[in-house]
DNA sequence: CGTGTCACG
DNA sequence: ACGTACGTGACACGG
């Protein structure tokens, strides 16, 4: 039978890809465009071509038998860029997990192989189709050789055959080649004849057919340009030679060899997920869902039979969403090495037996995200304890670069593809819906299974990098310590609230009806678009900031125009007050439970430095700053009569990171006199006394200190400070001169993350920073500012989470009732009854301030009162 | 569902 | 010359 055989210039194409797409990136920072465009375009050849063979060819090294011919063949071109050369790596896997064969030969060229390959199979009489990004290929086309060249884009593609060749060019294929030996190819750095381009090129070859014709009739020729051909003999001749692609190239691979059946569809979910092709996984899923998963015998249990529990277990426990404080619970799973079960809710809540295994701490449960596990399972009275593994939060040590919300995508990241995402079982939005029995219980099942499958793995990875300290001592203990104070909750006082935004809706209507008298017009002041055109267009106020999509109406640019206009300072206001009661009143009751209370939830593997974050509502953002929007705070009260609130936070914890890390003198030594930093700093930049330090010396000082802290730049800090950038680089200067020691740790640091491609903070918690080599300047500067961020603020968050742990263990040991609340990034939050207030006040400072020891003193500010409001 | 804006550390 | 401060989440708008 006649094959079909498909031919691939993988060089080329992954270049034409490389440019014509904007430069992407996945999560683990490599650079995946070329692949991506490469894929598309596979993914479309194959649906429209069907293709019984086929074989992608490189170019192999630098030099091929050309360059023997002609020194300077393809000289002069640029160099591979790194984003590039990084991706061919990829794309040879990519292949293979395509399963076509991949070819390439010593001093030949990918247009070679192609080329002998389809002159093999012209004379077998099978079809052939090649696909390029070089136009040079159309040589190769015949009858039953068609030639498909990308234009712009990757997936668009010129088909040419025989007769678009010559309808486009009006010659035939062959005479392709002596085109280019007469007029050149700048791109391969073949010369061809000086002075020829390709309307004197095609004239000629009309009349003469090839090369050499044209010089057997050079008589013909008359004027320059028969002065130019006569002169330039030789070269049209190594012209033409370079551009024959060679048909009789040494290969040892057949035909047959180059069969297709498909790809290895694991192997392809793999290399898709290692390069984060999202939209590719999903259609995948969609056409093979039940497909393809290696089958797995499970136990239903319908009655309570606690003769199944064992020491260890994998446990799984499936909630309907990630909302775990208020969603349904599906049902639970248990796996150890021979046996799955699935148990149904109802079963699990009847049995005292399961609640006392739940309970023991001897009983060690692998699960992953424990805390959603501990939050629900506390809403049915069950008590989790003796959680001795969590995937999830195990593979966030690993790498916290990457997202790890459904079990599914989690494991993929280390191989594991027989478990479906949530979405796939559920579906989303208002489809969402519980499937039916087995199928959900064939899940639930599967979770609690890939739990104990994957969960060597993942210690193992937490070994090499010697992080079990930073998981079993740190982010596993906080988990539970975390689930518990988001079930308590914290008191919102309801009516407070109403009656704060009944007083702010009046007012902003009254603003409003300013703010629309003052322009003249009524219009949507929350509409940035309609907004910028009152602004620049209507009342002619000068443009100082674009965005992408129009004129910039932030802030920092409003406050520059504020003496221009009276209309500024009420737009401020009405932005200021609408973002209160929208989001932290509004927004915030919608939050409140029936007990009265907002339960957040503190995510705990998403932020890439260590810190937590928090939804739903987010407790780490009410305001502070302003004094309008700090009363937002007087309706966070204590649950209990007669309690307080008490916050404790630490003062100048990055700072003190800082001077710790980096051992700098000064620094050190100013925290250990207890100066106030900021004026400490002012007075080493300025060279002046204490008492000489002006307000504005100690507010540059502070933003510098900030901008050190970030990883600074002359920009950001000019931004910040409102100055030149000139004036801001001078501070900087000043600034390391001052502190040597600092400026030797950022580039100790950034040195270092060059070398191993990641940051590390005090309890060994990494980052990786691959774009750190990026010859990209944008990239590679922001992961230079990564390197010397992270270390810190990702060290303080370390510390932070080592008090938690200590704290609560103290109120456990101590016998108290104080509860601990929230975490604000360098502040705690608890609520606590009148009389141990006292003891707390000692307590809670001792603790955090010992939570590490640090060659500077920490040190702990604490404050109590009536509300939120009231501690400070 | 992306963009702009603004709240926090 | 390049064009940025580091880390988050929620809301309104508008396609």
């Amino acid at each position: 039978m006649a094959k079909k055989i498909l031919l691939l210039d993988g060089n080329s194409l992954a270049y034409r890809a490389f440019f014509a797409l904007p430069l992407l990136t996945n999560e683990h920072g490599i650079h995946t465009n070329a692949v991506y465009g490469f894929t598309m375009m596979l993914q479309r050849i194959l649906e429209e071509e069907n293709p019984t063979h086929m074989m992608v060819a490189f170019d192999a090294g630098k030099t091929t038998f050309r360059h023997e011919t002609f020194s300077e063949y393809k000289g002069g071109r640029q160099k591979t860029p790194p984003e590039l050369s990084e991706q061919f790596p990829y794309l040879r896997k990519l292949i293979d997990a395509y399963r076509i064969k991949r070819y390439e030969l010593d001093n030949y060229e990918a247009d070679d192989i192609i080329g002998t390959l389809s002159l093999e199979a012209e004379r077998a009489g099978d079809e052939v189709v090649v696909i390029s990004g070089d136009k040079d290929m159309t040589q190769l086309v015949s009858p039953s050789t068609t030639v498909y060249i990308t234009r712009k884009g990757i997936t668009d593609i010129e088909k040419y055959t025989v007769d678009h060749v010559r309808e486009k060019y009006g010659l035939s294929p062959l005479q392709i080649i002596d085109m280019k030996g007469l007029m050149g190819d700048s791109s391969d750095n073949i010369p061809g004849v000086p002075g020829v381009g390709e309307k004197t090129a095609l004239k000629l070859l009309a009349a003469h057919g090839s090369v050499e014709g044209v010089y057997e009739a050079i008589d013909q020729q008359k004027g320059k340009l028969k002065e130019k051909l006569v002169a330039n003999e030789e070269l049209a001749h190594i012209s033409k030679k370079l551009a024959t692609i060679e048909r009789n190239a040494p290969i040892d691979i057949s035909l047959e060899e180059l069969a297709y059946d498909g790809p290895d569809q694991d192997e392809l979910v793999k290399v898709w997920h290692e390069l984060a092709f999202k939209t590719l996984l999903e259609k995948m899923d969609y056409t093979a869902e039940q497909t393809e998963k290696e089958e797995m015998k499970f136990q239903v249990l319908e009655h309570v039979d606690s003769s199944i529990l064992e020491d260890e277990m994998a446990v799984h426990l499936e909630l309907y969403d990630e909302h775990y404080h208020t969603c349904e619970l599906l049902g639970v799973s248990l796996a150890t090495a021979a046996k799955t079960y699935v148990i149904p809710m109802s079963v699990v809540e009847q049995s005292e037996e399961f609640r006392a295994w739940f309970r023991d701490p001897s009983k060690k449960k692998y699960m992953s995200d424990s805390k959603a596990s501990t939050a629900a399972f506390y809403r049915c009275g069950i008590e989790l304890n003796g959680v001795e593994f969590d995937l999830m939060l195990g593979a966030y040590i690993v790498n916290p670069s990457l997202t790890y919300t459904d079990l599914s995508n989690i494991v993929r990241e280390y191989g594991y593809t027989d478990v479906a995402t949530d979405e796939q079982i559920y579906g989303k939005g208002a489809k969402k819906s519980v499937p039916a029995e087995e199928v959900l219980h064939e899940h639930i099942a599967r979770k609690a299974r890939t739990i104990w499958t994957v969960r060597p793995v993942v210690l193992k990875k937490l070994e090499d990098n010697e992080q079990f300290d930073l998981y079993y001592h740190l982010e596993l203990p906080l988990a539970t310590i975390l689930g518990a104070m988001e079930s308590l909750g914290v008191k919102v006082d309801k009516d407070q609230l109403a009656n704060m935004g009944k007083e702010l809706a009046e007012k902003l209507a009254e603003i409003e009806k300013n703010i629309y008298w003052i322009a003249g017009q009524e219009f949507n002041i929350n509409s940035p678009k309609q907004l910028g055109v009152v602004l620049f267009e209507n009342l002619g106020l000068p443009v100082l900031k674009k965005t992408k999509t129009g004129y910039s109406t932030a802030a920092d640019v409003l406050e520059k125009l504020e003496g221009q206009h009276e209309i500024i300072s009420h737009i401020l206001l009405y932005r200021q007050l609408g973002k209160l009661l929208s989001t932290y009143i509004e927004g915030l009751l919608k939050e409140i439970h029936e007990d009265g209370k907002v339960h957040t939830r503190f995510q705990q593997a998403l932020t890439t430095t260590g810190r937590l974050s928090s939804t739903n509502p987010n407790l780490q953002n009410i305001p502070v700053r302003l004094e309008e929007g700090r009363k937002i705070r007087k309706a966070f009260v204590p649950s209990e009569e007669n309690w307080l609130m008490v916050a404790a936070d630490y003062s100048q914890i990055e700072l003190r990171v800082l001077a710790h890390m980096s051992e700098d003198e000064r620094l050190v030594e100013a925290f250990k006199n207890d100066l106030d930093i900021h004026t400490a700093t002012a007075m080493d930049v300025f060279h002046v006394e204490a008492e000489e330090v002006t307000g504005d010396m100690r507010r540059a000082a502070k933003a510098v200190n900030f901008g050190i802290v970030y990883g600074i730049s002359d920009y950001g800090l000019s931004q910040n400070l409102n100055i030149t950038r000139k004036e801001a680089a001078a501070f900087i200067d000043r600034y390391f001169v001052s502190f040597p020691g600092v400026r030797k740790y950022m580039d100790d640091t950034v040195q270092s993350a060059k070398k191993d491609g990641f940051v590390t903070t005090i309890m060994k918690r990494r980052r990786y920073l691959p774009d750190i080599t990026s010859s990209n300047f944008n990239l590679r500067s922001f992961a230079e500012r990564t390197a010397m961020n992270t270390p810190i603020q990702g060290s303080a968050a370390d510390i932070i989470k080592k008090a938690m742990i200590d704290m609560a263990d103290a109120l456990e040991r101590e016998g108290m009732q104080t509860r601990m609340l929230l975490q604000v990034h360098d502040e705690l939050i608890f609520e606590a009854p009148q009389d141990e207030l006292e003891k707390l006040k000692t307590l809670v400072p001792q603790v955090m301030e010992s939570a590490v020891t640090l060659n500077v003193p920490l040190k702990v500010d604490f404050a109590f009162g009536d509300t939120w409001f009231d501690t400070k």
